[in-house]
RNA sequence: GUGGCUAUAGUUUAGUGGUAAAACUGCGGUUUGUGGUACCGCUAUCGAGAGUUCGAUUCUCUCUAGCCACCCCA
């Protein structure tokens, strides 16, 4: 038996290195032959994502929703380069930001010049402004945009390297009901999505009133030095307003007991932030106030906000997006002295929350149902259900159909999955008759009709009336 | 940018030191003009590279990517 054993196991080996030798030349004419990187796939770059088909039901509705605000609400669509001067963007965020120092696509373009993939959009929005003189048109002046954002950051669970935003930006009005009303938008915007939010919202004043405020928070904090953990020591150097973000358990009676930013601001300053509360109430919209909200762009002024899915979390990546008062920006671009808020939404994430937020209460974003399958037989039938498939689309029939297939077993097949009521079914016969069947998928009953009339028998039993009567 | 976890068909998951199994999906078929079934077939260089080994998808290392936490923000 041993031997029948050893025998068998020689002949493997044997069998084995035979299958070496072979995958070792076939190797060696996959080096020497080129042709072979036909085969290779290629992957997504780091933090890239691609938007599919199947997520297209949630992209549609968010852009419908914000194109019917803009225009109700008055915004004009913005549409800016994604390639700026890196200046722009160095001036406008400001140094220190992690932004800027940390993020941004930036090189230089084969001319030499300095340029960078915009991580945001209301810089550009600002030189835009500035630039094509918006200051003489009728304030205040309203934007808004859509579109894709680049910053190289860590990959995670709604954080990509390239993301899409969607937002609005107002100038040339000081009055606190700007910043209400942008609120007020992005809140619809998440209504009309069928996601609840709330808003979290604090106000940093001037940065006088700030500058302040940072001395004594410090002066605060050194006292505890030694209650801190070491990030917070870190972090009372390199950017003091960060410590009120700490989430380290060592570091909470410290907090609590912190001076807080609304004690600091002037009378200007806490009236326009009432103001903004006062709004808010008005409109039933939801708020924290959240004196540890400081957000890290540093052109900020009064009023920050910031979104939050109410009943999902996104990881920790749970902010929906946010804004705030940009007063000093655009005068600091070299433009007037103009007052301005704006505000900008992440839409992975936004897709993230609503999707966690139907799975855990059963939702289902339904799409508009196919009203009518049209199958046919043959090249000949072919040909006319192209034609008759234009058709129907002037005729207002929402139709489903598949070309590819030849089998009307197949195509019945597909329309039973779609659960569509009626099916249109043209063949050798009905081509050289001028008809088509119309097939009820629930009866299973037929009926012949004239080509020409399949629209208006098609909608009349579709419960629809006819547009030419 | 720092730390941790993970990596098998399009998707979700089995599994083993001797080149892999299932479900769903997709495509094709069960005689060519009629659907919700059923049955059959096809689809994986087991993330990439190197090492240990007679032999690795399985062990080790490196890389890459994803996820989680930090950081930051959308």
């Amino acid at each position: 038996m041993p031997k029948i054993e050893k025998k068998v196991k020689a002949k493997k080996v044997e069998a084995k290195k035979v299958v070496k030798v072979v995958k070792e030349k076939s190797a060696k004419e996959k080096e020497s032959q080129p042709t072979d990187r036909s085969k290779k796939t290629y992957n997504l770059l780091r933090g890239m994502h691609d938007i599919l088909p199947k997520d297209e039901k949630y992209w549609k509705p968010m852009y419908q929703s914000a194109s019917d605000l803009a225009s109700h609400f008055q915004f004009g669509r913005i549409e800016t380069p994604i390639l700026e001067e890196t200046g722009l963007f160095v001036r406008s965020l400001g140094k220190g930001t992690d932004v800027v120092d940390k993020e941004m696509y930036a090189f230089e373009d084969k001319d030499g010049t300095k340029v960078c993939m915009r991580p945001e959009l209301t810089a550009a929005a600002v030189r835009a402004y500035i630039m094509h003189g918006m200051f003489n048109m009728p304030q205040p002046v309203k934007m808004w945009y859509w579109g894709p954002m680049f910053r190289h950051d860590r990959p995670q669970a709604g954080r990509y390297r390239q993301f899409h935003q969607v937002g609005f930006e107002t100038f040339g009005h000081a009055d606190p009901s700007a910043d209400a009303e942008l609120i007020l938008v992005a809140f619809d915007f998440y209504k009309d999505l069928g996601l609840p939010v709330e808003i979290h919202i604090n106000s940093l004043g001037t940065p006088a009133e700030r500058a302040n405020y940072k001395v004594e928070l410090v002066n605060y904090y050194r006292s505890k030095r030694s209650y801190l953990c070491e990030e917070c020591r870190n972090r009372l150097v390199k950017n003091p307003m960060r410590l009120l973000d700490c989430k380290e358990e060592r570091c909470q009676s410290v907090k609590e007991e912190a001076p807080q930013i609304i004690n600091w601001l002037g009378t200007e300053s806490k009236n326009h932030f009432m103001k903004v509360l006062e709004y808010l109430d008005e409109l039933a919209i939801p708020y924290q106030l959240d004196s540890t909200l400081v957000r890290g762009l540093n052109y900020y002024t009064h009023t920050v906000f910031e979104v939050y899915a109410s009943e999902t979390e996104v990881g920790s990546q749970n902010a929906l997006g946010g804004g705030g008062r940009y007063d000093l920006l655009v005068e600091e671009m070299g433009g007037r002295p103009t007052p301005a808020v704006g505000m900008a939404l992440g839409l992975e994430r936004s897709v993230l929350a609503l999707k966690q937020y139907n799975e855990k209460n059963n939702r289902e974003i339904k799409k508009v149902p196919n009203e009518a399958f049209v199958a046919q037989l043959g090249d000949e039938a072919r040909r006319i259900t192209l034609k008759i498939i234009d058709e129907l689309r002037f005729g207002g029939v929402k139709i489903a159909y598949n070309l590819c297939k030849t089998s009307l077993k197949t195509q019945l097949e597909l329309a039973d999955n779609l659960k569509v009521p009626f099916a249109v079914i043209i063949g050798q016969k009905e081509v050289q008759d001028g008809t088509a069947i119309i097939r009820d998928m629930e009866s299973g009953i037929q009926e012949i009709v004239d080509q020409k009339k399949l629209i208006p028998v098609l909608k009349r039993k579709l419960g629809k009336f006819d547009d030419k009567r």
